[in-house]
DNA sequence: GATACGTGGAT
DNA sequence: TATCCAAGTAT
């Protein structure tokens, strides 16, 4: 049969190709491999490896991570970008711990799509290497080979060609050794059958692939319709206090960097004025004002960073608080030296590391 | 169904 | 430098 020789074809590459050692493949612990398959969301490997050995020294279990606070998870997360997926996990721990006694439904697909942050091929990930039961995935590595393999036309991005990858996707996966397996078609998208310049020569599959056969695999899988990234500006502030302490706002759970701390943003550089002279009556801006750009998936950007440095005698520089209105979120101020357990949004980091740069 | 959601690697 | 896109999910 065409399915068995795919996969068995396939299988045979692995074990000589595949990739075996990496951190979450040492486990079959369903913990160890979610918080894995989580973090490599829309996130390479070798970015995920560091991320990985931080968070799981830090919480080794489902139970340390439950019991923890949302901040300190956040600050596990801070430049792994996606933070729904930081959140999602700690609630999910919560949920895991309260509604499943602790142990992850890893033998019910549909119990586990039901988590947060779990869908469906996160969910199929999790339950064939924790327990090797059959369980199909899609993500954009099998969406590569798979849209290759059938020469399948159209970006995957519309719900119709989603919808027959996943139908041509199952069809190719077997009934046995699911683990090997999911992890070898991942291995053959990201290391052989690569977006740019795939390795058709080396490939376990050549001979049956459509798009190799046809030469087309520079065409497929369809690109997606491109398009320009609107342009965004905003004004921060960078206010100081006589300890060098850097004022942060804790920013809503929802939308760009949701729950991380950053500098209190504006739409206009006037509401900014407006608010520092609510807050400290007297104060006046140095007038330094540096850029920093920011580029997301879906917009670009531009951060006016309005620098000012508080006076001794300002009013009330400890304990900074929100006025009822535009701004009404938690303030604190930030010691950089020494470190408490937040996750600190890009433009902080940022900042940060340029001033250990210079001194 | 379309959009929001981050950051860095690869070319 | 610009562009693509990566072990997708939630709304």
């Amino acid at each position: 049969m065409k399915v068995t020789c795919f996969s068995d074809s396939l299988l045979d590459w692995y074990q000589h190709q595949g990739r075996k050692h990496l951190p979450w493949q040492q486990t079959q612990d369903p913990y160890r491999i979610w918080v894995s398959e989580i973090m490599l969301q829309q996130t390479q490997v070798t970015t995920v490896l560091g991320y990985y050995q931080r968070f799981m020294t830090r919480f080794p279990d489902l139970a340390s991570l439950a019991a923890a606070s949302l901040d300190e998870v956040l600050h596990h997360w801070a430049g792994l970008g996606y933070y729904s997926r930081a959140r999602n996990l700690h609630r999910c721990a919560q949920q895991v711990v309260a509604e499943h006694q602790g142990a992850f439904p890893v033998h019910d697909q549909q119990l586990m799509e039901a988590l947060p942050g779990i869908g469906p091929s996160t969910a199929a990930a999790i339950r064939a290497f924790s327990t090797g039961a059959r369980a199909v995935i899609l993500d954009g590595n099998v969406k590569r080979v798979v849209a290759r393999y059938f020469a399948i036309e159209g970006w995957p991005g519309q719900s119709a060609i989603t919808r027959l990858l996943w139908q041509k996707a199952d069809q190719l996966t077997p009934d046995t050794r699911l683990a090997e397996y999911t992890q070898a078609i991942m291995d053959l998208g990201a290391t052989c059958c690569t977006p740019r310049n795939p390795q058709c020569g080396s490939c376990p599959v050549q001979e049956h692939c459509q798009a190799h056969l046809q030469g087309r695999t520079d065409q497929l899988p369809t690109a997606k319709p491109g398009k320009k990234l609107p342009e965004h500006t905003r004004h921060a502030l960078l206010l100081t206090n006589p300890a060098q302490h850097l004022l942060l706002e804790q920013r809503p759970a929802n939308g760009i960097w949701g729950g991380l701390w950053s500098l209190p943003e504006f739409d206009e550089a006037s509401q900014l004025q407006q608010w520092l002279e609510q807050q400290y009556p007297g104060s006046s801006l140095t007038g330094d004002v540096h850029q920093q750009l920011h580029t997301f998936s879906h917009y670009r950007l531009q951060l006016m960073i309005h620098s000012h440095q508080l006076n001794t005698d300002a009013a009330n520089p400890g304990e900074p608080r929100a006025e009822p209105g535009y701004h009404s979120r938690p303030l604190n101020w930030y010691d950089p030296d020494t470190r408490s357990s937040i996750g600190l949004a890009a433009p902080v980091s940022r900042l940060l590391q340029a001033r250990s740069k210079t001194s």
